[in-house]
DNA sequence: TTGAACCGGGAAATCGATTCCTCAGGCGCT
DNA sequence: AGCGCCTGAGGAATCGATTTCCCGGTTCAA
C-alpha cells in the first residue's frame, strides 16, 4: 500500500498517510512510529532511521486531532480580542504570538468587536476545542468565562479585568492621563477639557480620574463642564470638541482617550482654523502609526503594547505548564508620555 | 456519577462532562445521546427530552477534538494574511468572518508579517489541524501551498495569486492606479510621479503599470525618472517623495500605491511648507481611518476590501462543502475613486 | 393471520496517535 | 551453564463522539 499511496498522490488524489502506512513500510509496529518521531524512550538507532526516512518517503504529518484526543492537550492558544482594528491589539498580539512561537504554540486570532454574542461563540468554541489557554481583552459589558475556567483552561486577561479573579495584564491608563493632563499645566494651557470613552468602559473611567487628579494635585477644582463622554470613535470626538468649544467657557486644550478621537478633535481644530501646538492643546492616549506625521505631529501616552502581550503569554505559559497553582496575579504596566508638537504652547503667538 | 460530577464541578475542579454521563444520567445509551443532540434520526420524543434535560443539567458540551477525529472534518476556517497591521487585511477579515459565521464556521486569524517561515508555520498548522479550508494572502516571495493541496483542503487566494490554481480573489489595482492618475491630469496637474511599493509585490507592480497607462492614454510618454519604488513603509516613501522634489525637473503631483507611504508623503511636504490640493496634488491607493481627517482630506484609491472577504468566503464555502469541482475561478472586483481634497488643483492661488 | 417492511435504540466498530503492559532475547554475573 | 536483569519492540487499550450493524417489536398489506 505505501506505492499504492504514493502513486495516488500523485495522481492529485486526496490521501492521508496515517502512522500504520508509515509503520508498514518501516517495518515495525505503529508504536515504534511513534517513539521515533517523539524522540520518547530508546529506539534502535538503525531502526529509527528506517522510519524516518519512511516518514519523509511518505510525507507524513501526524494528523493533530487524533494526537490531542489521545493527548488531552492541544498546542493552541485563543487570543480574544475585542477589536482587530485597533493598532493597540495587533501590537499586543504580536507579543503574545512571538512568546507563544518560542514555546512551541500556535496562537490564533479571534475578533468580537466588543460584541458579546461573538465573544460567547469563540469562548464556547476555545472550550469545544481544548485549546491550552486563553488570553483576552474582556468586551466593556463583562464577559463570562465561567465555561473556561469550569473547563480547567487558564485564562488571562488584558486591557480590562476580568470580574473572576484570573491573572491580568493591565496599564496604569490613570497615571498616564494625570500625566498627560500634567504636561498640559505645565505648558501653560490653563482649561484642559477630557474626551473619553463611553462611560461603562472602564478603561475610559481610569483615563478620566487621571485627568482629575491632574486638577487636585495642582490644586485646581475639575469642572464637570470640561469633561465630555463619546463611543471612542472619531465622530463622537468630533461633535464632543466642537460643543465645548461652543460652550460658554471654552477650553484651551485637550486630553483625549485615545487615537480615533484624536482625529475627531484634529479635524474639528482644522474646521475652525485651530493650529495645535499653538491656538490649541492636545494629547492622545495610544500611540497610531499616523500620529508621528500629522502636523505638528501628536503628543501622546504610549501604552507598553507590545510588552503586554509578552506578560500575558509569559503568565498564561506558567499556568498551561502548571508550574504555578498560586493566586491570581496581576501586572500593571506604566505608560509613557511622547511630546511631539501638538500639545506645546509655543510662546510668542498668542501672548 | 452525574452527582459526582456535579459535585467535584462546585468544587471548582477541571472535569470534563463526556457523552457517557449524559447518557448514563438520561437512562439511555451513548448513540441516542449523540443522535438527540445532532438531531438525526428519529428518537422518541419522550427520551429526546430527558436526553436535553440531562445534557443542559450537566452543561455537556461535546469534546471538539473526539468529533472532528471520528467526522474527518472541522468547522474551521484558517485565515492566513501577510500583516495584521493593515486596514486593508483587518477589513477583509471582517466579510471572511461574516460568511463564516454565518456558515457555522469560526474563523481563525493567522498573521505572518510577510515572513515566509511563519507562514510555513501557519500551513503546517492548517495541516495538522486539519482545518475546513484556508483564505490566504500570500506573502510576496511565493507561498508554497502544496502541503494544502495535497491533503485536500479547498484554498483561496486573496490580494495577490498563488502559483499553483486555486481560486482566487483579486482587485484591478491597475485600472485604480490609472483612474487615480487620470485624475490627476485632469485636475490640471501636468508631472505625476509615482511612488510604489518593492518590485517583487505584483501589485506594486500592477499599480505602476495602471501609473503607466494614463500617460500612454492621454498621449504623453512615461518618465521613468518620475518613478521610486520602496517598501511600502511611511519612511520609504517620505525620501522617495524628498528625492523626486529635489530631482532636475521635479514632479508637481503623486501617485502612491498605499496608505502608509501617503503618511511619508504627506509628512515630507509638511517639511517644506506644500499645501496638497494646492501647491501639489496627492492620490493614494487604500483608505485609511485616518484619511479623511487630515487637512485637506486624502484623496484615495479604495479597494472593496469587505467585498473581498466576503467573496472569498464564499468561493471557500463551495469548495468546503464540495458544490463544485470545477476549475478554479478567479474574481476580480474594481476600485472606487474617491475624491477629497488632496488631489485637486485650486484655481488662481499659483496660476 | 402471516409475512414483510419499518422503526427505534443498543452494542460495538471506527477515527489516528500514544502509551501501558507484556514478553522475547541478550547480556552479565555467579 | 543457569539465573536474573534489562532493553527494546509489539499488541492492545485508550482518548470521546459518531455511526454502522443488528435485533426486537410494531404496523401495514395481502
Amino acid at each position: 500500500t505505501p506505492t499504492k499511496l504514493l502513486r495516488a498522490r500523485r495522481r492529485g488524489e486526496r490521501v492521508m498517510v496515517k502512522i500504520k502506512d508509515v509503520a508498514r513500510l518501516a517495518g515495525v509496529s505503529s508504536a515504534t512510529v511513534s517513539r521515533v518521531l517523539n524522540g520518547v524512550s530508546t529506539v534502535d538507532a538503525d531502526m529509527a532511521e528506517q522510519v524516518r526516512a519512511a516518514a519523509k518517503s511518505l510525507d507524513y504529518r501526524a494528523n493533530g486531532v487524533a494526537r490531542s484526543l489521545r493527548l488531552q492537550r492541544t498546542d493552541v492558544w485563543a487570543l480574544i480580542i475585542s477589536d482587530i482594528g485597533n493598532p493597540f491589539f495587533t501590537a499586543v498580539a504580536r507579543g503574545v504570538e512571538d512568546v507563544a512561537q518560542r514555546e512551541g504554540f500556535s496562537v490564533v486570532l479571534c475578533n468580537t468587536d466588543e460584541n458579546s454574542d461573538k465573544e460567547a461563540r469563540y469562548i464556547d468554541v476555545a472550550e469545544r476545542e481544548q485549546v491550552a489557554g486563553v488570553i483576552m481583552s474582556p468586551n466593556m459589558f463583562g464577559s463570562d468565562i465561567s465555561r473556561l475556567t469550569s473547563a480547567g483552561i487558564p485564562v488571562v486577561a488584558i486591557d480590562r479585568p476580568l470580574r473572576e479573579p484570573v491573572d491580568s495584564v493591565l496599564v496604569s491608563s490613570g497615571d498616564g492621563a494625570r500625566d498627560a493632563t500634567l504636561h498640559l499645566f505645565e505648558q501653560g494651557w490653563t482649561r484642559p477639557a477630557c474626551v473619553t470613552g463611553p462611560a461603562q468602559a472602564d478603561t475610559a473611567e481610569q483615563r478620566l480620574e487621571g485627568y482629575r487628579e491632574a486638577f487636585v494635585q495642582t490644586g485646581r477644582r475639575p469642572a464637570k463642564s470640561l469633561v465630555r463622554h463619546g463611543d471612542y470613535r472619531a465622530e463622537a470626538a468630533q461633535s464632543a470638541v466642537a460643543s465645548l468649544l461652543d460652550s460658554p467657557n471654552p477650553p484651551d486644550s485637550f486630553f483625549v482617550a485615545n487615537s480615533s478621537m484624536a482625529l475627531g478633535a484634529l479635524a474639528e481644530f482644522t474646521r475652525r482654523h485651530l493650529v495645535p501646538g499653538k491656538d490649541v492643546g492636545l494629547v492622545a492616549f495610544d500611540d497610531a502609526p499616523w500620529a508621528r506625521f500629522v502636523s505638528p505631529p501628536l503628543s501622546v501616552v504610549v501604552q507598553p503594547t507590545y510588552d503586554i502581550g509578552v506578560r500575558a503569554g509569559e503568565l498564561l505559559l506558567e499556568r498551561v505548564h502548571r508550574i504555578t497553582d498560586a493566586e491570581p496575579r496581576t501586572v500593571v504596566l506604566s505608560t509613557e508620555l511622547i511630546v511631539r508638537g501638538s500639545s506645546l504652547r509655543r510662546a510668542g503667538r498668542r501672548p
